[in-house]
DNA sequence: CATAATATTGAACAGTGTTCAATACTAACT
DNA sequence: AGTTAGTATTGAACACTGTTCAATATTATG
């Protein structure tokens, strides 16, 4: 038995999430449970329980952390000077480099799913907002010719593309025939989306 | 018990199906267990794994009908003589209206991951690339200008971004600021990759 | 040193996927 | 009709899961 007041509650969170996490890396999502968690951290299940709401949670505060490091290696890769274009490329393949070095714990970011009416945490989102806001300042070297808002979405709907692009990929389910990298496909879908976008001189509609 | 031959085992399968769907739907994907559909269709559990390999065949089984419901939902929604632009909006607006209605069985198409190194059957493979042969022929028109093969990668690259902007709003993971409806985001990337596109006289490379 | 307070445990509960010997049934053959 | 062979179906058993909470172990205070 743990002596008491060895780790403080904030210690055990650390130490669960950083067992929870190697986990996750070397297993997948579905290796994670919570008797295997406290264990390695040498606890018994109730402990974790006084540290996490539940099983749930722990994966929320995982996730929490992924976005972190996401956030970071982003930052750590971006081409801050950069046109647009090579900007946004950049900050493409390193997205994809992250989602196929960290597999389990990308995909874990996706796997929690909220029940119908529940939303995300504030905290939560606040996070997922910070790496999103990369893409808006790559774009921003395109606003002499469109509005911030434009710009906002226009982030908004990059992003969420390369990220389809990559979760079908690494999910296998793009493979069919034609043999083009994730990155190459990222690449093409910028190169044309920017040309529409720059040739556009007003608000984005239809026809 | 079930007198034998009451049902073949192929009327089994159809049954534990239909029955397996309707859970999902209703309670989501972690609703689903094996005693719940053996119960549901009058049989035990034993018998389920008569039929399949074991739930996770199962829910792969539901994925393949699921892909065959979504491609008579797109077909059945499709503007066959429009031209490509045209065409293409109405497909992504049938995709996120489908994702929309059926949400869990559309989740659940994705939460199914293969585990490291197996693939997908080449069974569901065909089927995915059935719904996914739909773009292609909506973007047809473009032949003109592209190649084949050319518009073959531009179809996977719109379907993946489609299909990204979708699952992140879906999944929550889009709402943080400006309020786009999915359908707008989609519009928005049709328009500009499409201006782009049809812009571009030769390969699209970088540049 | 006794007492109050609290950190930690681990057995218990209701569930899960999966297996397989035992049973219930049907069809074929005297 | 009665026996037998064959098979469809069962359901108890196993090793797990998340979660709770009375009981226990440890510490700090008076």
């Amino acid at each position: 038995m743990a002596r008491r007041s060895d780790h403080s509650r904030e210690e055990i969170r650390q130490m669960a999430l950083t067992v929870a996490e190697s986990i996750v890396s070397a297993e997948g999502y579905k290796g994670l449970s919570a008797r295997k968690v406290a264990n390695a951290i040498g606890y018994t299940v109730g402990t974790l329980y006084l540290v996490f709401e539940n099983l749930d949670d722990l994966v929320l505060q995982i996730n929490g952390r992924t976005l972190d490091a996401l956030y970071e290696w982003l930052r750590a890769r971006s081409a801050d000077d950069a046109e647009a274009q090579e900007s946004l490329v950049t900050l493409s393949e390193a997205y994809i480099a992250y989602a196929e070095t960290e597999t389990p714990r990308w995909n874990m970011l996706f796997e929690y799913i909220t029940q119908q009416g529940n939303e995300l945490p504030a905290w939560y989102l606040a996070k997922l907002n910070r790496v999103f806001g990369l893409v808006e300042v790559a774009l921003a070297p395109l606003a002499s010719h469109h509005s911030k808002r434009e710009i906002e979405r226009a982030s908004r709907v990059l992003w969420a593309s390369v990220h389809g692009i990559c979760m079908l990929k690494i999910r296998q389910r793009l493979d069919v025939a034609g043999g083009q990298t994730t990155g190459e496909m990222a690449g093409m879908l910028i190169d044309n989306f920017l040309r529409g976008f720059a040739g556009a001189t007003t608000k984005t509609k239809r026809g």
